[in-house]
RNA sequence: GUGGGCGUAGCUCAAUGGUGGAGCACCGCACUGUGGCUGCGGUGGUUGUGGGUUCGAGUCCCAUCGUCCACCCCA
């Protein structure tokens, strides 16, 4: 029979690996915990229309990287290729949104798009994010950006900037998108190909474009922050003060454009110096009309999100070498002979009331046994044969002294001595 | 989606077009009821897959799948 493999993109996550996976996990609930956010589990795949409204029909996303399908019911359905959009129809959904109120939630899973593989981007990918919905004061962008900071700290990375950016609102954003037409309209044949196209579509990309051509024809080009309107630059204005006051330090980048429609004023990104083209671990910011695009009433919100992969790729970029350590058995029941398993089986059930104990599942030679025992760094192991079990004791050797004792069983079943 | 590199044992890699190897890992033996170190031995490959060229292909050609890099985009 022909192997079947992973689809492309996909990746099993096989031990020692899913270790860190465990780690990572736990960390993010703990951190989660302090700072006040719950988890929010939505389903994997939901409505085409959540995401062509929420992501945004504009984006690259939606428009080449959904895994869309028709069910048997005949709905059109797309698996998630991101976790806001849910997040903010799920709060819609069961009205947790109550004026006032402000919602604090995390959220962690894989999620799918349909790219061109290549280091630390996938078809199925895995994120975690948290968003503050029903607040639209500076103090919250703060918070976001304050916590997926801790929480990079958190999973032991280094060499990590966090760039700034406000993108505006929809109502200064359009007498931006003009003026920097304006600009660029005598200059438009110079641009490449793709810049002609953006033109029209979306001008701001090209302040994006890695063209040297367009790179030299975009200096002097009106500055998104210059062109932000009273309330718009304010609220920058707080958010870097607030940044300050919580000790963050970070660049503010006015090229800086995210992917997705539905972001309003604050964009921020976090790179890592040692990942290559894929440098960013993160990214997030402020969508004050995604929850009414998703039909919700009018609802502020801010958040982020990040790839685990990449940040397992940045963890061993930074020579951080085990997240999680092995797990070591505390005792390993080694039997000299079959006579001896039904004792082993009720002394290693026992055992595993009070910590991790391992036995031999293959039958295996004493000797192979002990091997079994040291490469699973066992700190002790409990020989029962023939000799032991009629006299009702065990011989305990510790593995890191070489000392042999003779417990008795009855000890050892109930943790009465020190020596086992 | 565009351009390019690479697919040989579980892992990391060798093999001027002429009988596919090594290290690590795994299993066993070294006076038979005891691990690590050492020595010796062993298991393990339809060379990603399918075609083609050739007396002969891991090696050359084509296709395909996968992977990696750059672009794009982003996490």
């Amino acid at each position: 029979m022909a192997k079947i493999q992973a689809p492309r993109g996909t990746h099993d996550i096989l031990p020692p690996e899913s270790r860190h996976w465990i780690e990572m996990e736990r960390r993010t609930h703990e951190l989660m915990r302090r700072w006040g956010f719950e988890e929010i589990r939505t389903p994997m795949f939901e409505s085409e229309e959540l995401f062509v409204r929420g992501v945004g029909q504009g984006s690259d996303i939606v428009r080449k990287e959904m895994y869309t399908f028709t069910d048997k019911g005949d709905r059109r359905l797309s698996l998630r290729p991101e976790g806001t959009a849910s997040v903010a129809r799920a709060a819609v959904e069961h009205g947790m949104l109550q004026p006032g109120r402000v919602l604090k939630l995390y959220y962690q899973g894989p999620m799918f798009r349909y790219d061109r593989p290549a280091a630390g981007r996938y078809r199925q990918f895995h994120q975690m994010g948290a968003e503050v919905i029903g607040s639209a004061a500076p103090v919250a962008d703060a918070e976001i950006i304050g916590v997926f900071w801790a929480w990079l700290l958190e999973m032991g990375l280094q060499g990590l900037t966090v760039r700034l950016n406000s993108v505006g609102c929809p109502v200064c954003r359009p007498a931006y998108r003009e003026r920097l037409r304006d600009f660029l309209r005598p200059k438009l044949e110079w641009l490449c190909g793709d810049c002609k196209e953006r033109f029209e579509k979306n001008p701001m990309r090209i302040l994006d474009c890695k063209v040297p051509g367009c790179q030299a024809e975009i200096v002097g080009a009106p500055s998104t922050l210059d062109s932000l309107g009273e309330e718009c630059r304010t609220h920058f204005e707080e958010v870097q003060a607030c940044l300050q006051a919580a000790g963050i330090r970070f660049e503010i980048d006015p090229g800086l454009v995210r992917g997705l429609d539905y972001y309003t004023k604050t964009a921020f990104e976090v790179h890592h110096a040692g990942l290559g083209a894929q440098s960013a671990v993160g990214g997030g910011g402020r969508y004050d009309g995604l929850v009414e695009e998703v039909g919700g009433g009018s609802s502020p919100g801010v958040g982020f999100s990040t790839g685990l992969e990449r940040i397992l790729l940045a963890l061993e970029a930074d020579g951080v070498a085990e997240l999680a350590p092995p797990a070591r058995p505390d005792w390993f029941v080694a039997t000299v002979n079959s006579d001896a398993r039904d004792e082993a089986l009720r002394l290693v059930t026992a055992l595993r009331r009070r910590g991790a104990a391992e036995m031999d599942l293959s039958g295996a030679s004493l000797k192979s046994q002990f091997k079994q025992a040291d490469r699973l760094g066992a700190a002790k192991v409990i020989v029962l044969g023939p000799r032991e079990i009629e006299r009702g004791v065990a011989m305990v050797r510790d593995m890191a002294t070489h000392q042999e004792n003779e417990v008795p069983l009855k000890e050892l079943y109930t943790g009465g001595s020190e020596s086992a």
